[in-house]
RNA sequence: GCGGGCGUGGUGAAACUGGUAGACGCGCUGGACUCAAAAUCCAGUUCCGAAAGGAGUGUCGGUUCGAUUCCGACCGCCCGCACCA
C-alpha cells in the first residue's frame, strides 16, 4: 500500500483551527493546578518576522507544550514592543502614520507567528502602543514619581544628532547611538530620570538568588553596578584658591598607597577648575580642548595623558612639609566619584604615564613578596599586585588590606576644617536612568508645566494622556512639542494655561513590566491585577537574546521593585529562570563585483567535494564568504514564510532545535532542513505503515507475558521517555532530538527485520511506541504528532493529553555491559548480572584473553572495579 | 588594559558529578530497488596501517589506576566592559 506524503500546508492550517477552535491554549487565571509562566522576549513589530524569533518562539513552545503535558497550568502570552523609532523614521521617509505602519506590522507578523503552530493564549495579546496598554504605564510612573523614584534634573546628555534624541549611556555604543550609528554629542537639557541607583545595592546582591540565570549574564550586570569600596579623602589646600574653597575631596580605592601620592588631578568639569578657568585664559582653552576630545574608544585609546597645572597645592595629610600640585586632567571623569584624584604613579598604570609625562616623583611603597626593597623601582610599568607597605612610615610591614584599613581608621577621627578629613564610600559605576525622549511615537510623560504650580503630575482619572493622531512629520525634532495644540492644558492644580511635558519615555520602560500585565490585560483600572500578578510572577521560564542580558534585563528588575514600593506587584525579582539562546548565522555569498548575495538566489554545488556557489539566474560563479549573523546588510537572510510554506512550520521548528545547543549559534542550512523533513516524512511513513498493525493493540496485550522482542522495545521506549524528559526540562533540545532519532531509528529497524503481525505481545508494545513517540515529538512537532495520532486512531487532541509516565522498572536493566580496561586502555568487556558483586565482576574482568594477554602470566597491581562503571586493571 | 568563555572527525555536535571519545544529524562511499531518475532501504565512514596493532579531544607539562572533563603555562578564536581612580 502506497502511502501518500505528508502534506504539511493541509495539515498545519487545520491543526491550527482545531486547536484555536477547541480554545487549547487559553489560560485562566482561576484554574488551580500549579503555575508554569513560559516566557519570550516579546519583538519589536519590524514588518516581518526573522528566523531568530522562529528559534526563540519554537524553543518557548515546547518548553510550554511540555509543561501544558506535564499538568500544569501554563501562560504563554505574546504581544509587541510596539513603540520606537523606526515607526517614526518610516512615517518621515513614507509618509505613512506611525499608528498604521506599527499595526499593520504587527497583523502582518501575528499572522506570521500563527502559521507556525505556536500555543500562545492569544487574548492576552497586547501592544506597548495602545492606550489600554500606555494609561497603565503612565500611572506607574506618577506612582513612582510620587515615591521619590522619579526626579528631572539639567542634566549633560548623550544627543544624537541623526535621530535628533537624547540616548541613555547604555545605548551609546563607542560613542555612537546604538540605532542610528552617529557621533553622539553632549548637550544639556532638563531631563526625567529613574532613581535606578536607588537599588544599586539591592540589584547587585539579589543577583546571588538567580541561580537559574547564565553566569555570564550575572556577571555582565555585577560589573555594570560596578561597585567598589573606597575612602572620599579631602586634602587641605596650602593656600586658599580664588574660589575660596578650603579643601579638595577626592575619592580613591587604594589610600593604602597615599605615601606614594605625587600629585592631584581633577576632572575638567570639576567646579574648581571651572572656577579657576573663569579667571585663567589658558585653563578655559585647556578645557575647551578636553570637551572637543571624542569619546569614542579608538580615540580614548590612543589620546595622551594631558594635564594642565593649575598652580594650586595642597597638604601631604600624613607627610609635614610636603606639597602636592594640582592638575586639570583630561583622563579624570566627573560623574564618577567625586571628580578628582589623587596620583599615586607607581601603583596606577594612568598615574604612571603622567607622571613621566610631567617629570612628577614616582615613589613605590608596596614592595612584591620577595623583592629588595634597596633595589625595587618602577619602570614604565605600574605594579598592581600584591605586597608590603613600605616607605610608606606607620604602613611600613602591613598588607594592603591592612594599610587600607589604619589610613581609614586616622583619617576618619582626623578633623580638617570642621568636619573629618576621610571618610568610607561605596561607589557604583551604575548610573540613574535617563527616560527622557524628544520623539513622538512613545508614552507620553504624563507631567504638566505650570509657571505658578511648577512640574504637577496629570490626575489618574485624566489618564491617558493620548498621543495626538494629526502629528506631522515634515521636520526634524518632537512632534508633540510644535503639534499647535497637543501641548496646551489648564493646570490640574491651579487652572491657570499650561503646558504638557512633550517628552515621551524611553521604550526600554515599555518593556520593563509587559510581562506583569499579561497575568491581567483585561484590568482597565489598574496595571496589575494583585491576585493574578502575585500568582503567576515570577515567569518561571524567560527566554531571548544575549544582548538584553544589561538593558532590558536590568531596568525591568528595578522596575520590578519599584512596583512592590508603590503596591503593585508582591515580588522581588521578574524572571526566576533566564536562558538566552543563540543566534541564527548563514554562510555569506559575494559575486564578483563585490556585491552580497541572498541564499535563495544561490546554487550550491559539489565538484570533486568541494563546495561552489553559482548565482541560480545566470550561472555566475560566486564566492562563498563566512558564516555570519543573518542581517539585510549581507543579505544572507532566510525567510521564514518561505521555508514554512516549502517545507511547513514543523520542519522549521524541528531543524531549529536539532542542530545546535540551544545556547549557541545555529548554522541555518539548506540541507540541514531538507534533513529535517526527511525526518518529518520518515515517521509519516512509519505511522502510516504501522497504524493498521497496531490498531487496536495497545495495553491488554502488555499484561501478557512479552516476547524478548517486546521486551526490548518496552525498554527502549521508556528509556527514551524519561531521558527526553530530562532534556527538556534542561532545554537541552538538540539532545532530545537526538534521542528521538535514535528510538525511530529502533522502531525503523524492528519493522523490517521482525514479523509483528505474529506477535501479539509486539503489537502491543509497538503501539505504546508510537503513542510515546508522537508524544515526545509533540512540543517540537505539533501538526505532525496531531495528524499522526488521529491517523493511529486515538481520541481527543495531542494537545490535551497528558504526558505518559515512564516505569521506572523499565529503565533499568538486569545485565550490564562494563567495558574492562588494562591501564586506563579500553581491551574487552564484560556482560554480568547488575547485581552481581564486586568479586565476581573482577573475576569476569581478569578470564578475558585480552586482560590475560596484557598480564602475561603475571599478578595484577591492583584492580579497580567502579560499580556500574568500568573495571580498569592495573598491570 | 580588565573580566569571562570556548578550542573534539570532512562537518553541526554528543560524552550529567573524572570512568568505553565521536551518540544523533549533515555530507561522503558502496550496495539493493528501478529501463532510468527521484524517493526509500541496507552497509560503511576519527586518523595511520593490508592486518595485527598503534595514535588521537589546540600545544606542552602536572595530578590520577584512569583526564575532552581537574591544575599550571602557552597558542588561537569569541563575548562583555573600558581613562571607573
Amino acid at each position: 500500500m502506497a502511502i501518500e506524503r505528508y502534506n504539511a500546508r493541509v495539515a498545519e492550517r487545520k491543526w491550527q483551527a482545531a486547536w484555536n477552535g477547541a480554545s487549547v491554549f487559553a489560560t485562566r487565571n482561576d484554574d488551580p493546578r500549579p503555575k508554569y509562566y513560559v516566557l519570550e522576549m516579546f519583538p519589536y513589530p519590524s514588518g516581518r518576522i526573522h528566523m531568530g524569533h522562529v528559534r526563540n518562539y519554537t524553543m518557548g513552545d515546547v518548553v510550554a507544550r511540555y509543561k501544558r503535558a506535564r499538568g500544569f497550568s501554563v501562560l504563554h502570552p505574546m504581544g509587541w514592543d510596539a513603540f520606537g523609532l523606526p515607526a517614526e523614521n518610516a512615517a518621515i521617509q513614507n509618509k505613512v502614520h506611525p499608528a498604521k505602519w506599527t499595526y499593520e506590522n504587527i497583523a502582518t507578523m501575528r499572522a506570521q507567528l500563527k502559521s507556525m503552530g505556536l500555543s500562545l493564549d492569544w487574548d492576552r495579546e497586547v501592544a506597548t502602543c495602545s492606550p489600554d496598554y500606555y494609561r497603565h504605564q503612565q500611572k506607574l510612573f506618577i506612582d513612582f514619581h510620587n515615591a521619590g523614584l522619579v526626579y528631572r534634573r539639567k542634566s549633560k546628555v548623550n544627543w544624537d544628532p541623526v535621530d535628533h534624541t537624547v540616548l541613555a549611556n547604555e545605548q551609546v555604543i563607542d560613542g555612537r547611538g546604538w540605532r542610528s550609528g552617529a557621533v553622539v554629542e553632549q548637550r544639556e537639557l532638563e531631563q526625567w530620570n529613574f532613581r535606578i541607583t536607588a537599588y544599586s545595592e539591592d540589584l547587585l546582591t539579589a543577583l546571588d538568588t538567580l541561580d537559574r540565570w547564565p553566569d555570564k549574564v550575572r556577571l555582565m550586570q555585577r560589573n555594570w553596578i560596578g561597585k567598589s569600596e573606597g575612602l572620599k579623602v579631602r586634602f587641605e589646600f596650602e593656600s586658599r584658591p580664588p574660589s575660596n574653597e578650603a579643601t579638595i575631596e577626592i575619592f580613591t580605592t587604594r589610600p593604602d598607597t597615599l605615601f606614594g601620592a605625587s600629585f592631584l588631578a581633577l576632572s575638567p568639569d570639576h567646579p574648581i577648575a571651572v572656577a579657576e578657568a573663569a579667571k585663567d585664559p589658558a585653563l578655559a582653552q585647556f578645557r575647551d580642548r578636553c570637551r572637543q576630545m571624542g569619546t569614542s574608544a579608538a580615540v580614548l585609546e590612543t589620546a595622551e595623558k594631558e594635564g594642565y597645572d593649575t598652580g594650586l597645592t595642597v597638604k601631604h595629610p600624613f607627610i609635614a612639609g610636603k606639597t602636592l600640585r594640582v592638575f586639570v586632567a583630561n583622563f579624570i571623569l566627573m560623574d564618577y566619584g567625586t571628580g578628582a584624584i589623587f596620583g599615586c604613579p607607581a601603583h596606577d598604570q594612568r598615574d604612571l604615564d603622567f607622571a613621566r609625562k610631567y617629570g612628577l616623583e614616582v615613589t613605590p611603597v608596596v614592595l612584591p613578596t620577595g623583592a629588595d626593597p634597596a633595589s625595587f623601582d618602577v619602570g614604565d610599568v605600574a605594579y598592581t599586585d600584591d605586597g608590603t607597605l613600605y616607605h610608606s612610615d606607620f604602613l611600613d610591614g602591613l598588607t594592603i588590606d591592612a594599610a587600607k584599613q589604619e589610613v581609614a581608621r586616622r583619617m576618619e577621627s582626623h578633623q580638617v576644617d570642621g568636619a573629618p578629613q576621610a571618610a568610607r564610600q561605596v561607589n557604583y559605576r551604575l548610573r540613574d536612568w535617563l527616560i527622557s525622549r524628544q520623539r513622538y511615537w512613545g508614552c507620553p510623560i504624563p507631567m504638566i508645566h505650570c509657571a505658578e504650580c511648577g512640574v504637577v503630575p496629570v490626575p489618574v482619572e485624566d489618564l491617558p494622556v493620548k498621543l495626538p493622531d494629526d502629528a506631522t512629520f515634515d521636520r526634524p525634532g518632537n512632534p508633540l512639542a510644535y503639534h499647535p495644540t497637543w501641548k496646551h492644558v489648564a493646570c490640574p492644580s491651579c487652572g491657570k494655561a499650561a503646558t504638557r511635558e512633550t517628552d515621551t519615555m524611553d521604550t526600554f520602560v515599555d518593556s520593563s513590566w509587559y510581562f506583569a500585565r499579561f497575568t491581567d490585560p483585561w484590568n482597565e483600572g489598574l496595571p496589575t491585577t494583585r491576585s493574578a500578578v502575585d500568582s503567576w510572577l515570577p515567569v518561571t521560564q524567560y527566554i531571548g537574546g544575549i544582548e538584553h542580558a544589561i538593558l532590558h534585563l536590568l531596568y525591568s528588575r528595578f522596575f520590578i521593585r519599584a512596583m512592590k514600593a508603590t503596591g503593585h506587584v508582591a515580588i522581588d525579582e521578574p524572571f526566576a529562570g533566564l536562558f538566552t539562546q543563540g543566534m541564527v548565522v548563514h554562510e555569506t555569498y559575494k559575486d564578483a563585483s563585490g556585491h552580497w548575495q541572498a541564499p535563495a538566489d544561490v546554487l550550491i554545488e559539489d565538484i570533486g567535494g568541494e563546495r561552489r556557489a553559482r548565482l541560480k539566474a545566470d550561472g555566475a560563479p560566486l564566492t562563498i564568504g563566512s558564516i555570519e549573523k543573518m542581517s539585510k546588510s549581507k543579505k544572507n537572510v532566510v525567510d521564514p514564510d518561505e521555508i514554512i510554506a516549502n517545507w511547513g512550520a514543523d520542519t522549521a521548528r524541528w531543524f531549529m532545535l536539532s542542530d545546535s545547543p540551544p545556547d549557541r549559534d545555529v548554522i541555518w542550512t539548506e540541507a540541514g532542513v531538507e534533513g529535517a523533513h526527511r525526518f518529518v516524512q520518515r515517521v509519516w511513513r512509519l505511522v502510516g505503515e504501522t497504524a493498521e498493525l497496531i490498531s487496536g493493540a495497545t495495553a491488554p496485550a502488555l499484561a501478557a507475558k512479552l516476547s524478548p522482542t517486546a521486551g526490548a522495545l518496552r525498554k527502549a521506549v521508556h528509556k527514551t521517555l524519561a531521558a527526553v524528559e530530562d532534556d527538556i526540562e534542561r532545554l537541552a533540545f538538540n539532545r532530545a532530538v537526538a534521542r528521538i532519532y535514535e528510538l525511530v531509528n529502533t522502531v525503523a529497524r524492528l519493522l523490517v527485520e521482525t514479523n509483528v503481525a505474529a506477535d501479539a505481545t509486539l503489537k502491543g508494545a509497538l503501539g505504546e511506541a508510537f503513542d510515546v513517540l508522537l508524544q515526545l515529538i509533540q512540543p517540537m512537532m505539533p501538526h505532525l504528532a496531531e495528524e499522526c495520532w488521529a491517523t493511529l486512531g486515538r481520541h481527543g487532541m495531542l494537545a490535551q493529553t497528558h504526558w505518559p509516565a515512564y516505569d521506572p522498572a523499565l529503565i533499568v536493566d538486569d545485565e550490564i555491559t562494563l567495558p574492562v580496561q588494562v591501564n586506563g586502555r579500553k581491551r574487552g568487556e564484560v556482560t554480568v548480572a547488575r547485581a552481581a558483586g564486586e568479586a565476581e565482576v573482577k573475576a569476569a574482568a581478569l578470564a578475558l584473553d585480552a586482560v590475560r594477554m596484557a598480564l602475561d602470566g603475571k599478578s595484577p597491581k591492583k584492580v579497580i572495579v567502579v560499580p556500574q562503571r568500568i573495571i580498569n586493571v592495573v598491570a
